[in-house]
DNA sequence: GTGAAAGCGCTAACAC
DNA sequence: GTGTTAGCGCTTTCAC
């Protein structure tokens, strides 16, 4: 099939501008020791013919790849599904286009998970980005000591010194949208908590915990739930079917917040008046629901970017910080 | 930084094995004319060195890249806010990681959109995946000529015989959802339509049109959007504004759904009382808004493993469908 | 500041 | 069937 034109060699580049090939290899990676002529000259022949570098070869020859992976997790239904992570990826899409790393998005089979760590530690990668998913990310902690690795939220278990983490502050957040709750005069706060697998899900649990105790207020209306719509419904349901009464609910996403509310409605219950609701995350559903939820803003692009920063940087040797707490809001609507 | 071991090479492996390279790489491409015991002597040396094949090395050498570029529209907010992108991306992946393929995903500049054809020409990638977006994907029409590329939806403008795409049939789809509203009673039908310079824009308004004057109703009910949550309440504005009286809606996708939906309830108007909605896209909020929306599911997962099949076909040389088409399934929900 | 030469790890003729 | 020999296109010492 389709016979591209040979895409055009350093080599000749190096003719056309009439210098050597090494000259040539140190304009493109703007090596300071060139003179400014020269620099021009090559430019010239480089826009002449159109040379792009060969990545390949480049990466065999100077034994670094350019290449960012970010691994996803097997189960990529729900990993997609949700709008959080899609933001993120956006933000470490973005940044990487700013530099010469490249992403490449990387599958992690449950079934064989030693291929994707041998293929990580194969020298396929410069690095990689682990968005932060199951209990079982602790094989990706110990990743981390062969290779630069930063994740996207923190990993459940043991962390060590090459753990580089960028996150919220999840306990604070869930804390906030409680005692917002609370400050508009509810008393029987329930929650809809996320997998007790993954640090968001305990994190926000615990958040919730403690503006629910500090109020003196019952700590017990917990149901638990993956972090999505059709589990936020089932567990709603539960809750309901237990028949304890509940006048406000922290939801630990907006996926749960959004199932949860429509099972609300079809038990007759309003929204605000009977049900206060106050979530996490500002996505699509939670601006256009009926009410628009009450939630925590966390500030997702930018969290992708700092990831995807973070771990250039790292690359590069230099010194970046083990741990970059990103800063969240309260957006006030009408579910409250 | 990390200091990872030397990962083991080809040769080390030879060695081990007591065979040559040649051999070794005969093994690790299955080649079909190698000993069984040679076979199981190289894996038993690749197994204990825990070898991986340097993938730059081996492209070089063989001149196919194995990866594929799926390229993103500059504007990524609003590609990552669609959660239909998200999930064609999570079948594109999918497939891929059932083959040798890796996943690169490409941000076009729109400021120097020759960057991203040199970058696709230049001989980095094997072929490329467009996600069809703007007006703009002409030059990428082009591109087909130079490369492998598959279109996820029909590009606009002038189609070649390189150009492979992967679809839905959107006007039949918007006829379906429109004639279902009609078959439900509703006489003044309008439609938020989406960019006319997109063919799912296009082709979602002809359908609506098709409908509607099939039914000899009135055609002239139409706001235009883009495919977003806010322009589609945006435009809802706008008809309201107008005091044209309507008592249905085709939204020409989810997204403006949300965003209209959330307007018809600010201004007091019951869904489906006074106004039934149809629409297209079964994402996260289609499944819960209040109501619930009755709409075109595409299969979104399907047709993303379907493009990169597709693409994977037509790089093996391949002879492969110029045109796919995807079916589509109505929901009956209770918008209508 | 610039060029020459070696080699990154692999594949692909070509011999045997 | 298997080994030998050349490179793939680039970076990178090392001289000059």
């Amino acid at each position: 099939m389709s016979t591209s034109p040979p895409a055009p060699t350093l080599e000749a580049v190096a003719a056309l501008a009439g210098v050597s090939r090494s000259t040539v290899s140190r304009v493109v990676n703007a090596s300071p020791r060139v003179t400014p002529d020269v620099i021009a000259a090559v430019n010239a022949a480089i826009e002449q013919l159109n040379y792009v570098p060969n990545r390949a070869a480049r990466s065999l020859a100077s034994r670094r790849t350019l290449t960012i992976a970010l691994v996803i997790p097997e189960n990529t239904a729900k990993f997609f599904a949700d709008p959080y992570f899609a933001s993120v990826i956006q933000g470490v899409a973005m940044y990487l286009s700013t530099t010469d790393y490249t992403l490449t998005l990387l599958i992690a089979s449950e079934a064989d998970p030693e291929k994707t760590r041998r293929y990580l530690q194969g020298g396929n990668v410069d690095g990689a980005l682990i968005l932060s998913h199951h209990s079982d990310d602790r094989s990706y902690v110990q990743l981390a000591s062969a290779l630069p690795v930063v994740f996207g939220g923190r990993p459940t278990g043991q962390t060590g010194s090459t753990t580089y983490i960028v996150d919220v502050d999840n306990t604070a957040a869930a804390e906030r949208a409680t005692q917002y709750l609370i400050d508009h005069g509810r008393t029987r706060i329930a929650t809809i908590a996320g997998p007790q697998d993954m640090s968001a899900g305990i994190d926000r649990l615990d958040g919730w915990r403690k503006a629910v105790t500090g109020a003196s207020l019952e700590a017990g209306l917990i149901e638990y739930s993956d972090f999505s719509s059709s589990g936020g419904a089932a567990a709603m349901e539960r809750m309901l079917a237990s028949g304890r009464k509940f006048d406000a609910l922290f939801a630990a996403s907006a996926q749960i917040a959004s199932g949860a509310l429509g099972v609300l409605k079809d038990h007759g219950l309003s929204v605000p008046r009977d049900v206060a609701i106050a979530t996490i995350d500002n996505d699509y559903y939670a601006q256009n629901s009926t009410p628009p939820l009450t939630t925590i803003e966390q500030p997702t692009t930018e969290q992708g970017g700092k990831i995807a920063e973070t771990l250039v940087r790292l690359i590069a040797g230099e010194e970046v910080d083990r741990l970059t707490i990103m800063p969240t809001r309260l957006i006030e609507r009408e579910s409250v």
